[in-house]
DNA sequence: CCTGATTCCGTACGGCGTACTGCGTTCAGG
DNA sequence: CCTGAACGCAGTACGCCGTACGGAATCAGG
């Protein structure tokens, strides 16, 4: 039984993730709610990074002590499971009537606005991605709205595999800069000032001609923009365009 | 002239990186060299994973104390950034001679290669690049070759970022999943398992109909092989030909 | 040989996640 | 209503972490 159930941890978690158990009759009222606890933990995240989440931090946040979180969740990594589930919660989905790529289009920038609401997502998928409602849901809909191409199961799923790794990708590059940041106080002009000596210094235009040239175009200016993804997903696409005919 | 220069720590980094200074004459001798160090917290990285990389760790490898490390390093941050340029120092360059589509490849293929032998590589991406010599080397190299499709500079800059972009949100997923089986001992299969009652007591067949048809496909049996990224890539890479002309 | 520079490292501080324990509250069963 | 069980809460403590500090050992140059 245990084998077909899983583990009571694995157990535990999708109770959390599914069906957060109605407080228990006995005992004193709990101060406190499993909702409460995920917003406070994402409101310090938003606030002072991911690095800097901890649950003596969360507990400061809602004013209480910190061993008292630990009887609405088991431990950290499953707060953190609960803050991704809760972040996919807001995630809006495309209208099903419009054609197929433009709904693969909507999740790309819904998932583009997910990453710049909650930077710290883009830890997240360096975990096991959540077994939650919400998170689902958002996969089943994307899944749907690729299998609109008629391909062949497999395809539809690489695809939708693709997509998800190509938002990611451009999201990384633009989050990172801006919440090591908020988070450091270290802009990415102050970071490249520090390094300024490396220019007169190591930098040698023979050795990196190409980047020289770039560089002088202005072509680094704006690299990961929006404007960037877009022309990478609209390539992308038009090949999947190509081959569902 | 400080400000032309750069901050000193930002100075003391980019010399770690570019000209590792001879040990002093003075004092007793060094019983490691900066190179040791670099290699030995790989070593701890490869074998225990990024989680369990620490100073201690590192200094018990080398049969040292914890302190002694700080000679050779300003810190754990800079330690990291002289491990990642040292990944980067095994990069293979493409035969500059092929066509333009074949180096691409060529070095997307090493990106994998690369992620795949210091999965902890993923991690890195969430810093700032260092800037590194060898770093800058294969960033060079991989604009040169996008160079050759002829498109202006900042189409350049854009489609080698989105190249690595796709390379590293492949990378991640299929890095992720057997790098956090090594570290904690827990496979993809025993995740599964241990969350097994998800199965039977909360998804649906109604409410996530397109995952259904495609697991009962086999859709997800692969997802994240080589075959799949690759197949990506070459969708991509077509728009690019076709833009190029 | 002496001196000053430099390496090495023991100790310590403040942070972390969380196991354990004891206390006080609350309600169900009598 | 009374009481004991069940439970929320939080203080303390343990073993980790990065690293600041200072003392002891070691060496080259004078």
């Amino acid at each position: 039984m245990s084998e077909q159930w899983g583990t009571p941890e694995g157990q535990a978690m999708l109770r959390l993730l599914w069906d957060p158990p109605p407080p228990p009759t006995r005992g004193p009222k709990q101060r406190l709610t499993l909702d409460q606890v995920v917003a406070a933990a994402m409101e310090v995240a938003a606030q002072q990074g991911v690095d800097e989440l901890s649950m003596r931090k969360v507990a400061q946040h809602l004013g209480v002590g910190a061993m008292s979180l630990y009887t609405y969740v088991p431990g950290k990594d499953e707060l953190f499971e609960l803050m991704i589930d809760a972040a996919y919660a807001d995630r809006v989905m495309p209208d099903p009537a419009l054609p197929w790529r433009a709904q693969v289009e909507f999740h790309a920038h819904e998932a583009w606005r997910m990453y710049q609401a909650h930077p710290w997502l883009i830890r997240s998928h360096l975990w096991r991605m959540p077994l939650g409602p919400h998170v689902l849901d958002v996969q089943e809909d994307l899944y749907r709205a690729v299998a609109l191409t008629g391909l062949p199961e497999k395809r539809v799923a690489q695809i939708a595999g693709l997509v998800e790794s190509q938002v990611f990708g451009a999201a990384r590059s633009a989050v990172t800069d801006t919440s090591i940041a908020s988070k450091t106080g270290v802009t990415v002009d102050d970071y490249w000032n520090s390094r300024m000596g490396f220019w007169g210094t190591y930098y040698s235009a023979e050795r990196f001609p190409t980047m020289t040239r770039i560089w002088g175009k202005g072509g680094f200016d704006e690299e990961y923009s929006d404007a960037s993804w877009e022309f990478g997903l609209a390539l992308f696409l038009d090949g999947v365009e190509r081959l569902a005919g």
